[in-house]
DNA sequence: CTTCCATCTGACCGATCGGTCAGGGTCTGA
DNA sequence: TCAGACCCTGACCGATCGGTCAGATGGAAG
């Protein structure tokens, strides 16, 4: 039988991943990880060269599939752009429940850091797609609002399965995106509770 | 014309209001708030027993209207709680933008301290009034998406207005939540609700 | 003038942070 | 056998953090 290769590289990743969801990217401290892997500050340093290198590899496969995505929405407009940002958002921050749960709270100082350049940008036409690339304040905020709390909601909800969380988000989102390529006379206001 | 009386205690206070803004809380340190008021760190300490006391002091008011609608709420069920938890926290998010623009993105660490205590029970209690006390996963996400993106578009939409900000909430808000089995047992009655 | 008190400060403290460095094991292939 | 690559470590570094403390300042009261 092989004998087991210690995997210190990645075993620091993951101990990263779990401190940075508990604690924040701020709040853990390279001797927090080294303790919980069980091996020295220093050891941690020799894997990544430093604090920032290691939440950038911890990130690199979630800001990848937001690349993707944020080429999808590229030319898209109204209700199409609308849509494919509530999925394709959805998708990403369900599956990416722990990576989205690091960030949480971090993003404007983080943003500064070259990993994560564009990010700010993307997460702009994002929002911009999920409003319909309308300009009307209950548009902006109804993209925002649910960016946002779509966001919390994958980083909190660790009890839900994530199939039943990415259909309760999706439904949400269709249900509270506002409106824009076909405007109705008089929206459907909610006067009684029929669906 | 009287002499300005030097406000060092006011002036602390809204310097680390606007620090905490930016940087969160961890990020600020008394030193920059001190630099920024053109005092010493020690006069910041000797009008505030510490870092903590300071926070508390400032979200003082925003945490006695949080505790004023938790009793608002206490005994409401079905769909009146769920208009009074939207009405209310719109009202407070609004009204607060920057108080929790401090609080955002801190809030597992710094609800540890005891003068916030109780803050994670009452918010827990809003979320739940939110979704119509029903343990649906639909209605439980879609409160925890709303209370999270109402907090995050407060502190975000510095540029529209109060007004537009709550009606444009206030609005996605009743669109979004998930609408309780149970109606209500009376219909809303005709006095002080103006809606 | 003296006393007193509120205000404010520079100097300093211990703790912790991210990061560096020289060197010690261990395995492998020549 | 031995050189060298790889993995890992303790000791240490400068910077910064929140917080303490003795003392300077200055105005009001006696």
């Amino acid at each position: 039988m092989v004998r087991a290769v210690p995997d210190t590289h990645g075993e620091i990743l993951a101990a990263a991943a779990r401190q940075f969801t508990v604690s924040g990217y701020r709040g853990t401290s390279l001797q927090d990880i080294a303790r919980e892997v069980g091996c020295s500050k220093a050891t941690v340093l020799y894997h990544f060269a430093n604090k920032e290198a290691l939440l950038a590899e911890l990130m690199a496969p979630a800001i990848a599939v937001l690349r993707n995505l944020d080429d999808q929405l590229n030319g898209l407009t109204g209700a199409a752009a609308q849509e494919v940002a509530a999925q394709g958002f959805v998708d990403l921050a369900v599956r990416f429940r722990q990576e989205i749960a690091v960030l949480r709270g971090e993003f404007p100082e983080l943003l500064c850091q070259p990993a994560f350049a564009h990010i700010q940008e993307i997460s702009d036409r994002l929002r911009d797609a999920l409003a319909g690339h309308s300009d009307r304040p209950g548009a902006r905020i109804a993209a925002l609002v649910l960016l946002a709390g779509i966001s919390e909601a994958c980083a909190e909800f660790a009890d839900i399965p994530d199939d039943e969380l990415r259909l309760g988000l999706l439904t949400l989102a269709r249900r509270a995106v506002e409106p824009v390529d076909a405007p109705l006379p008089h929206p459907p206001t909610t006067e009684d509770k029929d669906s």
